[in-house]
DNA sequence: GTGGTCTAGACCACG
DNA sequence: GTGGTCTAGACCACC
């Protein structure tokens, strides 16, 4: 896998599970109907506690993007991810709202914010690593 | 004050109580030198522990938004908030990430994205709420 | 522990409580990687409150002595901590400035205070206490 | 006077005023006999409380710098400071202990530390400002 | 009256 | 069991 954590940051090691394989989706290294590791082989290949790899799992399962099957494993969610609608776009904008906030004061620009979110879009737009 | 807090989030309480400061600092509610509650008066206020307070003021203190005078209280930081600088740049970078992958997942354009951090910056550059 | 404090002095404890820390990382008792009891036992060890303990540690944090996580505890910085730089410098100068000024004021001399200094510096350089 | 107050520094105002004056005669700019501003005078001319002024004062005198007349009013100690005691080397090699332990820690040598402190004294036996 | 420090005791998130 | 957060109430230094 491609996982990397850093067991040093103040993020949770669920959270940042679940954001590596989020991205791994976005970046397409990881398609609809692609197997991922179970729990028990994920938790020590990257060294962490079961609980910690099934906690991420099963909130990744729970906001769609994986599916838990008792036998056949773990998969990412073959009909994809359940697209954008009116609460996540608001969860969106209050979660986004503070970074905004906080850009306004250290005057840096919306010109310049929204350069930022570019180039992070063209990280997963590209093909591979 | 114009503090609105969610004591039922997951969000701590000193978290929500600096963005809601910084949200004020950067709709200019909150200007360069104004002095803002004593602990004791904003914990009474809004109903929570002086502590709590004090943790949020100790956060933007150190992140250069407020002085905090040891008896003329607390003022919001005369020479403005310091500018953003490369680990600020790298920092949001970091931050903002996850957000966006999440997007690219569920067919979040890049246009909507930034269509939605528009919306919020306008928030702030008008005058009043 | 080594740690040794004195309740009666001015000195906040958990001031006393870095320096110590300091102290001992200073004459090698502490080494890069070595782990420091947790906030609980250090406080019950020293007969104070457990977020006594928990400011000083903060602090250490923030001042790069040592590392936080979340479960396994308290460990010294396995990179060391960080080299001095000029804001060090200047901060130690400025720190420095009222003892020679009162120095002065006595009568004693830069030999006598140079060897003072060195005195303590042979402390740290030796092993053991 | 010559007096600089960093109103927004951490350190007491009182203990500031001390370190000004100390400084001052330090640096020959008040000798034995000369006579200081009155603690309303002094409190008027750079804006402080009267009863920090008075403070730091009091404290000047029972520490030998100044002898304080109901009448004739504030003048520099015409039998100069008290010369250092043992009592003063133990209260100094104590207060200079946590900052060469923290030296120790970021490789900043003897020699560079012996270094800033001779530089430090040299400002003090200059004449003049 | 202000913030700074300390204590005591509670609940939660994390692994 | 670990640190993170929050509450409640106390005393002190400062001005």
């Amino acid at each position: 896998m491609f996982i990397q954590l850093d067991l040093e940051s103040a993020e949770p090691i669920y959270i940042q599970l679940q954001h590596q394989i989020i991205e791994g989706i976005a970046k397409k290294k990881l398609l609809p109907g692609d197997s991922l590791p179970s729990v028990r082989s994920l938790a020590s290949d990257i060294g962490v506690n079961l609980h910690t790899v099934n906690k991420a799992y099963k909130q990744l399962k729970q906001d769609g993007y994986i599916l838990i099957h008792r036998q056949k494993g773990v998969v990412v969610n073959p009909e994809g991810v359940p697209k954008a609608d009116n609460s996540y776009r608001e969860l969106l904008a209050k979660n986004l709202r503070p970074y905004i906030a906080e850009a306004v004061c250290r005057g840096f620009t919306e010109e310049e914010f929204i350069q930022t979110c570019k180039q992070i879009y063209s990280n997963f737009n590209e093909r591979g690593e």
